[in-house]
DNA sequence: TTTTGAGTTGTTCGA
DNA sequence: GTCGAACAACTCAAA
């Protein structure tokens, strides 16, 4: 690999687009010249919200990832710690880039630091350049015409494919040259160093077994999945004992696959006949969710803690029960298909996105606990736990979002389980104190007959928990809560 | 400006 | 067993 002290040398900040290819800002910072390329770990700027334990354990291998790359292309990767307004234009100066590329992040707090990070950069007259690495659009492109910013889906979504595909993805720079020259760099660090890794106890197994981060990978899964899954995406993305989903999530999170990729593969798909069009559309139509999410986080920064709707601030919870939540967490309230989805998140840092609605209506409904509780163990346990995506859905199923759900809309979690895992295969693999029980009872072991019960070897409040609340009891409180809610809105009016 | 129709993902009840 | 209506009211987008 040719190392070129002549040229100009550019610092490329990867954040959340730990990918080579499609990526605009390393593309141009390839195409400059010379290239330095780092990521930071800033637990000191303020207002950034830490992660959680399952995507610190996805951004080391990650990271692990494309540092492994980069260097086997002769071009090393610094990790560097400390807070961004301080630790960039040091390491800029330390360096002599002339100039500093990113592709653009927007939360609230990340837009605060990247500002900040811009102005002290332009004060050394060293050039910024930021690009969109993220979203197929970013907020602000798709407007009404009359103004203001969406806040239905349906309507974004029309105007989000009427402006037509975004531009083609990039290919990952021909060349990458390295910089030549001393290099200590002001807060950097190991991998190792910044402790990403659960040690005591170690739980990462499940994930290890799960899941392999990396640019690589994602590609890799996403031709699998356009070969397979996408021919019956629509009907079959619904059962999660199906591999019909992309799995692509925690890969997306991480800017290892950019959603142009995404959704200019399956589109070619579409094309070449592997899939119809209709199944493609409805692919497409999820990623573009993920857009109007960001675009809900930029309008509405404090997405995580305030009810998008206020007449929420106003809902009645129920006085927080730690045995409660414990039970949700643990997946042990008695009904299978919930307590297999919140097992499967606890083993492998991911929940298929039928059961992810059906647990999390059952937190916020069933137990009338505060979305917010639920929306943070997502937070701290999902590898795809996404700043925008995952605050926007668990509002959407409080019904305090944009666009959510009708507040009557209470899902019953036997019918769910009945519909959705017919045979009960989701539920045996990862509830195996019910793997013997018959298809007819696996959603209701509540209800199976002694005999039953025997010989599959379950006891009852022993193996396996009743379940914790009466559904139909469950539900008539909800329905009263909102009832609740409502009256202290209107006496309020 | 006003009006109108529509709005991801469901369940229950009664005919 | 099947089917349609009710479950609220409201806000938003677009004509």
């Amino acid at each position: 690999m040719a190392k070129n002290t002549s040229t100009t040398l550019t610092l490329m900040w990867f954040r959340d687009d730990l990918r080579l290819s499609d990526n605009p800002a390393f593309y141009e910072a390839a195409s400059r010249g010379s290239v330095l390329p780092i990521y930071l770990w800033d637990e000191r700027s303020e207002g950034l919200r830490a992660l959680g334990g399952a995507s610190r354990w996805w951004l080391h291998h990650s990271l692990a990832s494309l540092a492994e790359r980069l260097t086997s292309v002769g071009c090393p990767f610094h990790i560097v710690t400390g807070a961004a307004a301080e630790i960039i234009p040091a390491i800029a100066a330390a360096s002599g880039a002339v100039a500093c590329v990113w592709n653009r992040r927007y939360g609230q707090a990340e837009r605060a630091v990247d500002k900040a990070v811009t102005t002290r950069l332009q004060s050394m007259e060293i050039e910024t350049k930021t690009f969109n690495g993220t979203l197929l659009h970013e907020p602000g492109e798709v407007t009404p015409k009359a103004g203001g910013s969406f806040k239905v889906y349906t309507p974004f979504l029309r105007a989000s494919l009427a402006l037509g595909p975004p531009g083609p993805p990039l290919a990952a720079p021909k060349t990458i040259t390295a910089h030549d020259g001393p290099l200590e760099l002001p807060g950097e660090t190991s991998l190792e160093g910044l402790g990403l890794l659960p040690t005591a106890p170690d739980w990462s197994a499940g994930l290890r077994d799960t899941w392999q981060p990396g640019e690589p990978q994602a590609q890799k899964l996403l031709h699998g999945f356009l070969e397979g899954g996408l021919r019956r995406y629509g009907e079959d993305r619904n059962r999660p004992a199906l591999p019909a989903s992309s799995r692509l999530s925690p890969h997306l999170r991480f800017g290892e696959i950019s959603p142009r990729q995404i959704v200019m593969l399956a589109r070619h798909a579409g094309a070449d006949g592997t899939a119809s069009g209709e199944q493609v559309e409805k692919f497409v139509s999820e990623v573009i969710w993920r857009d109007f999410a960001y675009l809900l986080l930029t309008s509405h920064p404090d997405l995580a803690n305030k009810p998008f709707n206020s007449a929420f601030e106003k809902f009645p919870y129920a006085k927080a029960s730690p045995t409660h939540l414990r039970a949700w967490q643990t997946g042990q309230t008695g009904y299978p298909i919930v307590d297999a989805g919140m097992r499967q998140l606890w083993k492998t840092g991911v929940m298929h996105n039928r059961v992810r609605m059906i647990t999390a209506s059952f937190l916020v409904k069933h137990l009338l606990l505060d979305w917010r509780l639920g929306e943070q163990w997502f937070w701290d346990t999902l590898c795809d736990a996404d700043p925008a995506s995952n605050p926007f859905n668990w509002q959407w199923v409080a019904g305090s979002g944009a666009d959510a759900a009708p507040y009557f809309r209470i899902f019953n979690p036997t019918l769910q389980g009945e519909k959705f895992d017919p045979d009960g295969d989701y539920v045996r693999s990862f509830v195996p104190e019910l793997a013997r029980l018959p298809a007819r009872w696996i959603h209701t072991p509540w209800a199976a007959p002694r005999d039953i019960l025997a010989a599959a070897g379950i006891t009852l409040g022993k193996t396996y928990p009743q379940p914790i609340v009466d559904h139909d009891t469950a539900r008539l409180r909800a329905l009263a809560a909102l009832a609740d809610m409502r009256q202290a809105e209107q006496a309020e009016a």
